[in-house]
DNA sequence: CGCTGTATTGACAACGTTCAACGGTTGTGG
DNA sequence: CCACAACCGTTGAACGTTGTCAATACAGCG
């Protein structure tokens, strides 16, 4: 399987390493194609590989014993996602499944020590990769404690728009399919909670919906909301 | 300062140096105590050191920027706390602070790569550190996202009683000071819906409350309630 | 064309917060 | 050593945001 270099350097992963390390490194790398709802990994299954998206989306879901469901978080282009092994478990915490058709790389775990290992850089890259995820992770943590829901809803409207935010005539368009479902498990809430502040805000003339769909309007407006000023 | 190899050696992060590493990196290490009360570092001050717990107890609070606060986390002894560094991050994203006397060692942020790129063994520990936070996080937010206030609470006592639990006729207590504002804020919600259930629980015999004290009666009970069967 | 998944909306209940008052304990300073 | 302040905890009552239940509508797809 033959990766051409250009693909993955721009990536902040690789800014720091050679074109022979990233060579290397490629090298041991397959890439696959997953559809609009295909699983790359299921939650509870063992973690025999690890991965980088290159281009699509990805959301990652955890199902509680009884059966409840959130959203862990969205994998963008550039993401390394599903690296549990370098977190000691054995099996994936969350199912990952395709939001839209995409393209990733996949290595074997086995190899991740090795790498780790022999690349010193990738060893510090990872960690603030894992560091930025934990700081997002307190965020929400820190949003849930203290805010009610249609600022945190806000707050996550935006960060899709920011990061997976296509600009369209008359507004950022969310660049994949995302239902007030996904929101709701986003955020903490329902979806009838999250369909009622979507209707008002199309109202107000902040957001416009659709089936699936999501286009922000008027992102400075939803800022405020999101900081807390009615 | 002179720090006894024994003291760290049973501890998970050094279980794999060699003496002649551990010894190493100690003689960079400065010792501290901290009075119960004593600040160990500061919200938005520059991350200069990293630390680890040897003795005692710390609570990391982060306050939002309208006055709201969260307990992020407890510190138990054998912890590495206080590595925003290593996150790529110049500023302590919490306050850290004594919930009873302490003991701890501290190292020059400076010398974070020094020592992962001298000593691979300590990045992969450092990652699975971070891994383990990560999953608590991940967990703290799926009990918010799903759960009752009961049940949270519930959790979070079995945590406690769990990570800084010392047996005791009747039960488990709790060692160290925490008020019903501590629970409040580490499972987001107010003190006085926490002191509502304390009481009912001590009503039922799970528990035995006090000024910034907490007994844990019944673990069985209060497991059952944490699982969710009234 | 009917089925399935998604979305909207209303009515209602409730869980938990907010507001308020009070009691008890600890620690401090005169 | 006592008085008092500061802090912690308890409890009641009222309110409101949000979840639950339910009915309907609509889009996409086989």
């Amino acid at each position: 399987m033959r990766i051409d270099r250009s693909i993955v350097k721009p990536l902040p992963l690789f800014s720091k390493m050679s074109d022979g390390e990233i060579d290397q490194i490629l090298s041991h790398a397959t890439s696959s194609r997953a559809a609009q709802g295909d699983t790359v990994f299921v939650q509870g299954t063992p973690a025999n590989h690890f991965f980088l998206l290159l281009n699509g989306r990805l959301k990652v879901t955890q199902v509680t014993p009884d059966g409840q469901q959130i959203i862990v978080r969205v994998v963008h282009p550039g993401d390394l996602f599903g690296f549990a092994k370098a977190l000691q478990r054995l099996d994936y915490p969350g199912t990952a499944f395709a939001a839209a058709e995409s393209l990733y790389l996949a290595w074997p775990t086995s190899l991740w020590s090795f790498f780790v290992e022999q690349n010193p850089v990738l060893a510090v890259s990872a960690l603030q990769t894992i560091g930025n995820r934990l700081e997002e992770a307190h965020t929400r943590i820190r949003e849930m404690s203290t805010q009610e829901v249609e600022r945190r809803v806000a707050h996550a409207v935006l960060r899709l728009a920011e990061k997976a935010g296509r600009a369209e005539d008359g507004g950022i368009r969310i660049d994949f399919q995302i239902s007030r479902q996904d929101i709701a498990e986003m955020t903490g809430t329902t979806l009838h909670t999250v369909s009622r502040l979507l209707s008002a805000w199309e109202g107000k003339g902040l957001v416009e919906g659709g089936r699936q769909k999501l286009l922000v309007r008027d992102l400075k407006r939803l800022s405020r909301l999101a900081e807390g000023e009615k």
